[in-house]
DNA sequence: TATATTTGCGTAACTGATTACGTAATTTAT
DNA sequence: ATAAATTACGTAATCAGTTACGCAAATATA
């Protein structure tokens, strides 16, 4: 198909399923050639009878990889033929166990010479191709089940989003932005303390002025998530990592960890010896963000804030 | 899927259809994360309108490879949902000819992003893989183009079947055989002439006797084929395949090739300079039989049989 | 010019799978 | 011992495609 040439990869689906359907469509006709009375979609079903004898139908589904209803209805329509019989469990009455019949049995040897044919046809076709395709399928497979198409399209797509987005230091035309985007979810969550209104509406003398940092995450250059790094007053803490906030509505483009790495950076050619947060445990994805740059959570220490039921500090290295 | 290392590659439709599904599943859920209203079914047909401007129904099918009423069918959602509009050529009352409309447009911008990040997941699999998927889908295409699998099974069939055949020298008790399989031929599409019968009644006074050989091709021990090679008493012509007869029951094992082929073997062997042979043009199979064995269509010459129409000859190598 | 064939396309029925749902039997928890 | 949860499995509806068929328009042929 020359149409899969020009719209690319994306059609990757649509090529496997024409793929299917032109080897599937012969499969019938290679049955009908070696008259054996049975339909290529029984095959699997088939095989782990002639293999394992007796089976309920979910053991089938399960081993062949189908629903339940499909083997129900593949079950139903061998039974028909006389190629199974179903019956009851005795110990479990829910239990329809399915084996072979005679005539099944039958079918089994008469067909190994078709296997081996097909089997012949398919490595000759293999042993003409530089790509084995057996083999590419059986990476998909074991990779989709690692991580699914949808979570690396999802990957993907942060990963891009993060590249539009720049960090940039503080100016005061931002320092709206720093109010809003903190009040926004803070007030959603509790009630403006105030210790905020300090630091929010006066953050160059508050947090500048005092030898601290803020950064801003531009996305479309709008100011879309903040940050600040503030130089503590403890002998054994040296600055805070303080009013992070990230717009609701930028959100999926891994804003919040860029601002973490910058302020990280940040303390780092200051040469601090640790950076310290706080903040509260309702707020999970903040939680797992401050993990995943590192923070691990440490012993109680005196706070101005109400909200804060946990801190976490990250080491430096020297 | 375990399951499939069992089986063998005859299960490869089963497994390709797995393999697809899994894939299209996570499709669906796609067009959702980014928004867009549009189902995975629908991007061939959207993918060629969006490059081609104005199209009618079949063009789109044949295009995509689907059938028609698929893309009828999938025209008709679009149109519902306000993405192309549809209407009747002037000049021809049959045609539909489809168009996008601006909503379908502007999907064709809003989808960019998606189909950038779902090639970039697409192509982080791969590079993940040590076998190509893409291109080996892109060979059994080809390939299957080229020979359908049904045609290839066909071909291993009787490639194995003919490995159960031998040909082994005339005896005395295959001679009722020698009579029988030849009467069977030559009475189903002749009659029965006064050549034959002093040829086929007494084979080893008329045939071997005069220096000819007769080879026997048997199958399950059964002899199911009986090939002449008669000296000739001809200056310019040494030997004569005749009396090439092969029980319809035993079709599909290359026993005319092999016979043949032994035939040709024991001229060569003998020192002949050549093969002369008499058929008839009605005998379809028989004639593009010997073509594959080398004779050609030669002028003619006398002979005893009324059926004769054609004659043949194949020069050996000196 | 009349008739036969081909072409375009829509509708209907089928196919091989799925998910959704209901029911009965069994197992687990209180 | 009873209630709740789980399990086995069948039926119904759905899905994305197909083939079969029929009608009308256009084209080819006698």
């Amino acid at each position: 198909m020359e149409f899969f040439n020009k719209t690319g990869k994306v059609a990757l689906g649509s090529r496997l399923r024409m793929l299917t359907e032109k080897i599937t469509e012969d499969a019938a006709k290679i049955y009908q050639l070696y008259n054996i009375d049975m339909q290529p979609k029984w095959f699997p079903v088939f095989y782990v009878l002639s293999v394992g004898e007796e089976k309920t139908i979910t053991a089938i589904a399960k081993e062949i990889g189908h629903s339940h209803p499909s083997v129900s209805k593949i079950i139903g329509e061998m039974a028909k033929k006389g190629l199974v019989v179903e019956k009851k469990d005795k110990t479990d009455g829910r239990r329809n166990i399915v084996s072979l019949t005679k005539k099944g049995l039958d079918i089994t040897f008469k067909i190994q010479d078709q296997l081996t044919d097909v089997n012949t046809a398919i490595e000759a076709i293999s042993a003409q191709t530089t790509h084995d395709l057996w083999k590419a399928m059986e990476e998909w497979e074991y990779l989709l089940e690692q991580q699914s198409l949808l979570s690396r399209v999802v990957e993907a797509h942060k990963k891009r989003e993060a590249g539009k987005v720049t960090i940039v230091d503080y100016q005061p035309k931002y320092k709206a932005a720093f109010k809003a985007l903190n009040e926004e979810w803070i007030s959603r969550w509790f009630k403006l303390e105030a210790a905020d209104h300090k630091s929010l509406d006066h953050p160059e003398e508050n947090i500048l002025k005092k030898k601290g940092h803020i950064f801003v995450a531009l996305y479309n250059d709008e100011p879309v998530g903040v940050c600040a790094l503030i130089k503590m007053d403890d002998p054994d803490y040296d600055y805070e990592l303080a009013k992070m906030a990230v717009s609701p509505k930028a959100q999926g483009k891994s804003i919040g960890f860029l601002l973490g790495q910058a302020i990280i950076a940040k303390a780092i050619s200051l040469g601090a010896r640790n950076i310290y947060l706080e903040s509260n445990t309702i707020l999970k994805p903040a939680i797992s963000l401050y993990n995943k740059l590192g923070f691990k959570k440490m012993a109680g220490r005196a706070t101005p804030y109400e909200r804060c039921n946990i801190q976490m500090e990250l080491i430096l290295p020297a």
